[in-house]
DNA sequence: ATTGCTGCAAACCTTTTGCAAGAAT
DNA sequence: ATTCTTGCAAAAGGTTTGCAGCAAT
């Protein structure tokens, strides 16, 4: 186990190596139990953009596991979320996504064309740093994006 | 008019007075109209808690003004929040939330208890600076609250 | 007199839920 | 065998939209 979050922001849960095996393992030593639904949102999370929406996951695993319900797949996300093996973020306006957990990011989401761009945890620590001093709040930078507007769309 | 935002993300609207009636001025200054529900709105903004989520809103309209649908009062704020008379905040998962804008701050939204915190730009200000040296990207950090654990429940 | 704004009701979209049947451990 | 997970269908929230009539400029 790994300290997850940037400084202020101490989350232990389960490691998810980019091995659909290794994670299954892990949702299972968690408690969670390893379906063909499990699979399929697994499967298209690593296959996939990396950045998901529910809508788009619902599509993905619709054509590699056709028949799953799409009430389905939210409660596979929300438990795959609260097992530490997934994380959703909210992005303003756009739908919210999903993606696996890893070592750490933030998100930045461009209003203008929707992109999204990783941050690594580092880039921002003096925030959170500032914020758990000034404010006694603890940021989680992964749960929200933060917007704005990305290089190409600040030009036109 | 004056910069809103923190460094690069200068975006210049109308300022916005803490007075019902050179509000109504910048309203019709930008080519707005000032109706019963924009002043009821308005009113409601002034008066109320600074921190109004939509239903709020609509719940203190109606004690003020009643009669005025709900369609009419996302409408307003859709307008005024063009106008640039007002701002609107996504917080996660909590609902959005609008205040007038004033002179910049961003808002630290507490995931356990709702709490919303006001932190002045300029203590964020190395956020939009490193993001925009380092990708490009103007931050907008009044368009999407933070989150995390306000000290409280951090306690818990 | 224009043109924008409003009320009403219905549509929308994403997400959640109850329940009985089915599957993983 | 037990307990968790699923499909279906319906509900729920929050927000948006079409339209004909009304109101601000």
């Amino acid at each position: 186990m790994l300290p997850i979050n940037g400084p202020g922001t101490a989350v232990y849960r389960v490691t998810v190596p980019a091995q659909p095996e290794l994670i299954y393992d892990a949702i299972r030593n968690a408690g969670g139990r390893v379906t063909v639904s499990t699979r399929a949102v697994v499967e298209a999370l690593l296959d996939g953009d990396r950045h998901l929406t529910a809508d788009d996951i619902i599509a993905e695993t619709e054509r590699r596991t056709p028949g799953i319900a799409e009430s389905t797949i939210y409660r596979v996300l929300q438990r795959l979320d609260e097992l530490g093996v997934v994380e959703h973020v909210h992005s303003g306006h756009h739908a919210t996504f999903y993606h696996l957990r890893d070592l750490g990011h933030a998100h930045l989401v461009c209003t203008g064309c929707g992109a999204i761009i990783d941050v690594p945890d580092r880039v921002l620590a003096t925030v959170s740093t500032t914020v758990a001093r000034d404010y006694g709040f603890t940021v989680d930078l992964h749960h929200t994006a933060l917007n704005g507007r990305c290089a190409d769309c600040r030009e036109r």
